[in-house]
DNA sequence: CGAACAATGTCAATAAGGCTGTCCTAATCC
DNA sequence: GGATTAGGACAGCCTTATTGACATTGTTCG
């Protein structure tokens, strides 16, 4: 691999190659994430709901009975931040709260009836959006992007990942 | 593997595992763009900038000469939030507008030498993380990738990266 | 030429969703 | 019994988005 000097010269087809290959990821992150979670948005509106909360049920639908720490670890909020948000699910009756069994300090948080259906809806509109995407795409692809998504994230992430997806196999 | 473990009941294996599927694919687009974006922060914080202001200096870097219309295209934000995070790297010498050739109403923007090497800089975070991806990943995975979040860009997102990547070749 | 339209900028007000810091209660742990 | 932990509450701030109204300048077209 030659000379680093210059990254506009001939020879450098490869380092330029794979910084337009980079550019295009920035790209491609920013349109993906902005049309993937905006499908989601206009059911939220309705609801006088936003972003923040459709991940907070998801991540409540998707391990009922977490504690208000796990979910602060997995979003990477502060406590006041979440406090806004799910007081707000709690008022609307799309979350329950449950004090922990061994530790009565915890409230276990878990999604009322209303909100598995509200989190089936907003689950819905991803799907459809996600599911026209996988059918061109294929499934090798499909394995590919979930490789390098998986590559983008921190290990915290991926050993929740890890931890989420086992229990279902 | 049968799946006693279903809710669902037998039978409904393709469709759970479909589903499993989609929701893996939220986590991963949550985490993935999480801490993609999180790479250049620490910088951005230190500047006093935020990603509205890195968003703007990535597409005006790829796209130099553009008009203030064109980037409201692509960032679908309002031209009152535009204009703040705007003059704001034109204060600080980051972005400058030079007037249209054709059309002198338009206003067309470009990277100043500061902005240059501050999108660089940005960019190199940016860049580091996602080459450890691809090279975990590997380049089967990384063509997977892309189709997938091309996949999930509406239509007028693909026609952008249609025409970005196009002059390069 | 003049009217209509287009590109951009600006002002004022509002909202969502982050943040910090401090203080408090209740329960658990040692 | 004292320290720590889980969670909640209050006050205030910042960024980034929103809407609506209006001004300016430049282009286009009858």
């Amino acid at each position: 691999m030659p000379d680093l000097a210059d990254p506009r010269g001939a020879g450098h087809a490869h380092l330029f190659l794979r910084e337009e290959q980079i550019r295009l990821a920035q790209d491609l992150m920013f349109f993906a994430y902005r049309d993937f979670t905006g499908a989601a948005d206009k059911l939220l509106d309705e609801l006088g709901l936003g972003r923040a909360h459709h991940r907070a049920l998801h991540f409540i639908g998707r391990s009922p009975g977490m504690t208000v720490g796990d979910l602060l670890g997995i979003l990477r909020i502060t406590k006041q931040s979440l406090a806004r948000v799910l007081s707000a699910l709690i008022e609307s009756g799309h979350v329950q709260q449950l004090p922990g069994r061994n530790d009565r300090r915890q409230r276990l948080l878990s999604l009322t009836p209303a909100g598995l259906v509200l989190e089936r809806q907003l689950f819905d509109r991803q799907r459809e959006v996600l599911s026209l995407a996988y059918r061109e795409a294929g499934a090798p692809a499909i394995e590919g992007f979930r490789r390098v998504m998986r590559g983008v994230m921190d290990a915290d992430a991926r050993a929740y990942l890890d931890q989420a997806e086992a229990p279902r196999r």
